[in-house]
DNA sequence: CACAAGTTTCAACAATTATTGAAACTTGTG
DNA sequence: CACAAGTTTCAATAATTGTTGAAACTTGTG
């Protein structure tokens, strides 16, 4: 049968475009490319694996593009290979667990960004001045507070990443 | 006297520059305009007000960019007006208490951002299908679990919005 | 080892996003 | 109301970022 035959189909498919589409301008506005978010987004939705092929084919992506977001996923740990015996081709499955998947996202932006940047604050916050300076006291109050704030966020983030899914359901029947 | 007799001006002007380059590229990579994080951050370090002028120079950028940045800022709420009586000229200055700082932003990109979000996934995983349907499930099952996610962020969100300095400093201090 | 089936790389190109700068606008003042 | 001092807008342009596609590479197989 023809998917368009269908109309539950065909809205369907409706809405995993859209649900692609959503995926991919929200991503967008968080710094990451859109197709690298189109493409988890239609590993999320998928009941089964797919090839660099079938991902060209669906987001009509060029293979290289298709092959370099997948290994960006594969290194968050967002996606994982799997091996067919006796086939040459990869199949991607994409790790559904939400949690888990905050967990990967979480780990892989705190090291990249606030890892590096509490180094350079400590570096910055470390240089020593006159305190009867004005410019320096903005300059060195900003800078600690700013360290502060990383700090907290540090803990916080590596809390939500300890989280087990007992205190995210609690978190969702609370309030 | 001219900044570069004094070692400490020239040092604290490099860490200051230092300190805005920071703030640059980490928004970029957070989908926050280089010049907009800029001028953030060179306010942020700044013990007075500055005007328009001001930001040109320091940051070489455009009067337009200025004037188009300064505007985002204050809707952000993360920098305010500061009229002088018998000027014409707007001056402004930071949000200095990184706590409200963070709390702005927070607001702002949960309104633009997760609420949005929330109203399209209510709507996509409102459809109806047959659970039977393998591609059905899977994408159903994906979406109330991206549903929940978008619930349990935007509770904790909410509280780290209402979140007191005295909460702040205890997340500090422990651990 | 030659070949087929598949993957990766990367320089050229396309799309997106940010920035400029000059003209239009606003507003307080004599 | 004409002017000066300042601000805003926006079409043109620059910078950045993402994408393509073809060539180089890898790997399993006869």
């Amino acid at each position: 049968m023809n998917p368009t035959d269908n109309p539950a189909a065909a809205s369907l498919a409706d809405a995993r475009a859209r649900f692609i589409h959503l995926w991919g301008v929200s991503g967008s506005s968080w710094g990451v490319s859109k197709t690298l978010a189109q493409v988890h987004a239609l590993l999320l939705v998928s009941p089964v694996a797919l090839s660099t092929e079938d991902l060209m084919e669906q987001l009509t992506i060029s293979r290289g593009n298709a092959s370099m977001t997948v290994r960006e996923l594969l290194d968050w740990g967002l996606i994982y290979k799997e091996l067919r015996p006796g086939e040459r081709r990869e199949y991607f499955v994409a790790e559904k667990d939400m949690l888990q998947v905050t967990r990967c996202i979480i780990r892989a932006r705190k090291r990249r960004e606030l890892d590096q940047m509490k180094r350079t604050l400590d570096e910055l916050a470390a240089l020593p001045g006159d305190p009867a300076d004005a410019g320096y006291r903005a300059f060195h109050t900003a800078l600690t507070d700013i360290q502060q704030l990383a700090n907290v966020s540090d803990k916080l983030l590596t809390r939500l990443m300890q989280a087990e899914k007992s205190w995210f359901w609690d978190k969702f029947l609370k309030l």
